[in-house]
DNA sequence: TGAAATACTTAACACTGTGTAAAGTTGACA
DNA sequence: TGTCAACTTTACACAGTGTTAAGTATTTCA
């Protein structure tokens, strides 16, 4: 795991990511370091704080998935609806990926103010996501009366959380596909006007 | 607050309700102890350990509250979509009243099982309200088509969760009265055929 | 060749919060 | 008067994070 000097920093990054994503909750910096085959004072050359350390591993992890390209296809679909499906798909795709380190993140929410903004940063895209849909929607004429774009951003973005993720699919046992389908069509029945 | 030789031990647990529902994370035992005019070390002789402490301050509350009572309700309504409404009201409406304790108490479910254990239980009780609901709507011949008792079960208890709550009105700033309401026709609109 | 820089290691310690242990105080009650 | 219950005070063990300082091995470059 040391694999010596051919960069510690990322090798400390996969390893947290792969500590986290193992379903063990409560991974400490002894743990990490023993892992990536360090000291434990070496995490603190390259990270200052248990919190930088799991918000640069997020970073890490965004860019090896390429988040980024996974939302923009969102962005490209014509009508609302489509919008909607596919920024359902994408996101929801993407919470098994990062729910170990999610967990990390809200654990230290409470304590840590670095772990409390990084997390509050991946909810706020998360946000932009599901504005950009409900106002498609909006423009194509589809949402529900008594439903405001505002509102409306809040409900989506309400269904959409990991914590909704984690009971229906790790509590209740639900496939990730029938987690997907269930979602967006209780989106679209809450949002959108029936015909 | 000592409230000399009075019963210390509810002085206590009004003592930790009181210090949770003030939105402070973060409450260490010390600082009950402080507010309930005893020493930190008092607080072991009445409870064995924090987490002990919380559970016991949750069933407090639910007795002075009378959750009972108040789940009750919902079960004497006639029609299906009567009770899940009466449902969502009961149990939407005690969230706000129990939301500190269970910040703390899903804070500590990662580490102590004890912890772990009361919040499940708590959420057990929830789901089998949830469970009752959509029976009575199933029963009325109103579930919808493609979902099951079960995964009706799955959603409804979803949407009900003190997450989803404390996303709407703690961080969305939605009121009380928009919460339920909205809530209300989303479980309406998710579980129930329309006409 | 040798000095300095880099990337670590080892070891020790400060700090916070929980929980344990033991000895001392106070008031009620018999 | 003695004893019990309900405390208090003091001290300490333990875990986990983060800091500090001194030492070592390898590379770089003058």
């Amino acid at each position: 795991m040391s694999s010596n000097r051919i960069n510690t920093k990322s090798c400390i990054l996969e390893v947290t990511w792969r500590l986290l994503e193992s379903g063990n909750k409560a991974i400490r910096m002894a743990d990490i370091a023993k892992a990536a085959g360090v000291s434990r004072q070496a995490l603190y050359l390259h990270f200052p704080s248990r919190a930088e350390l799991l918000v640069a591993t997020t970073r890490h992890i965004d860019k090896v998935k390429n988040v980024d390209a996974r939302l923009a296809r969102s962005r490209s679909a014509s009508s609302g609806v489509e919008r909607l499906h596919a920024f359902v798909d994408a996101w929801g795709g993407y919470i098994p990926q990062i729910h170990g380190i999610s967990v990390a993140l809200r654990a230290m929410r409470d304590t840590d103010k670095e772990a409390a903004a990084a997390w509050e940063d991946r909810m706020w895209a998360v946000r932009q996501g599901c504005e950009s849909a409900v106002r498609a929607i909006l423009e194509d004429g589809y949402l529900k009366e008594g439903i405001t774009e505002i509102t409306g951003v809040d409900l989506l973005w309400t269904l959409l959380s990991v914590e909704n993720w984690e009971r229906l699919v790790l509590e209740c046992g639900w496939s990730q596909s029938e987690y997907e389908q269930t979602l967006k069509k209780i989106a679209e029945v809450s949002l959108m006007s029936q015909r």
